[in-house]
DNA sequence: TTGCACACTTATTAGTAAATAAGTAATTTA
DNA sequence: TAAATTACTTATTTACTAATAAGTGTGCAA
């Protein structure tokens, strides 16, 4: 089975806008490197919010299989699994798409950020569960509660997929490694 | 002394850089409010990438003059200045700086990532040196080193004000509080 | 076999982008 | 007071932007 030219889109429109911004790309961007016309991008999606539309949902679409794959495992590995996918976008010169939308918000129509508003609490939602669960076996240690502390690391984490294109690769793992030993008793 | 052109368009193109991202705003979008022509801005700063590099070098010098006055206060008061300012950037609607030159790093020329480096530096250089000190004077406690802390805390406040946008104003003061409460004995 | 939906291409448009050359008026300097 | 510098404007260019209309070939369905 291979990839649809709507899907080939859509991974390249996602790569771009965490590599470059939103507005830094163009539909020809997208098209040159898959050897089709500008108009046949705008086919799949008429308008470039559109296909911002269609990367939340992908997103979504990617976290939902994520959560369902992780849901037996313990919170302690489920948290090192979270970051260790955070530690692959930081690998790949890319940013978080939660905060490559959110620099570009006042640029984004209400249908994309609706998506990325239901996305992000997906996520924070998610933390937070995992947080509350390691918490109430004993495995966490916090004196805040689940959603203060899952703001906090998911700020914390992809703020560092940000930062180390700045200072250099050696504080992301220092990062990464601080929230664990913070956390975990 | 009132402000020359000059220091209108750094400080607007900064508003701009802030609130819409480095590639969603045009120097019509200066010329406009300023009431001057297009040119004139191309006068001052021959390209966006020569405005950017003044952009990032009004901020070393604000952040300059900042640590001056703050250097005779106590380490507790200083981060809570520190946070305090970025609670003022969230209320005017803008992310930090450091976090909207990253997000469209690979769209800025050597001479403005080398700026962008040089103060995010300063910043991080300042906030490890305030740490240290709370620590030594057992104002402050943690169990990561002073850098670690540093790089954990100006992450998770300029993510904040990128992740308010997207999730609402009331988690922004969540964890702004939670970074005094987990360093503050 | 006819027709119709699908996945495109060709061709074009209207608008906007950054950037520059050449000119001008006011101020400063020699 | 002549010459140069400063801070612009006018006018233009080149390039690219998202977006659309109209056409094309392929394959499936009635």
């Amino acid at each position: 089975m291979s990839t649809s030219t709507r899907e080939k889109i859509i991974q390249l429109g996602d790569d771009l806008l965490r590599k470059q911004g939103f507005n830094a790309f163009s539909y020809a961007d997208i098209s040159k490197p898959l050897h089709i016309k500008n108009a046949a991008v705008h086919y799949h999606f008429p308008s470039k919010q559109d296909l911002a539309v269609a990367i939340a949902l992908w997103h979504k679409d990617i976290f939902d299989r994520f959560s369902q794959k992780m849901a037996n495992k313990e919170p302690k590995d489920r948290l090192k699994t979270f970051l260790n996918f955070y530690h692959s976008i930081h690998l790949s010169e890319k940013v978080d798409i939660i905060g490559a939308f959110a620099t570009d918000w006042h640029s984004l129509e209400l249908k994309v950020q609706t998506e990325v508003q239901e996305f992000t609490e997906l996520v924070i939602n998610w933390l937070s569960e995992l947080i509350q669960e390691g918490l109430d076996v004993g495995q966490f240690r916090t004196t805040q509660n689940a959603r203060t502390t899952a703001l906090r690391i998911l700020s914390s984490i992809f703020a560092s997929t940000q930062l180390v294109r700045i200072t250099g690769d050696h504080d992301f793992t220092r990062v990464k490694n601080s929230i664990l030993e913070e956390l975990i008793n």
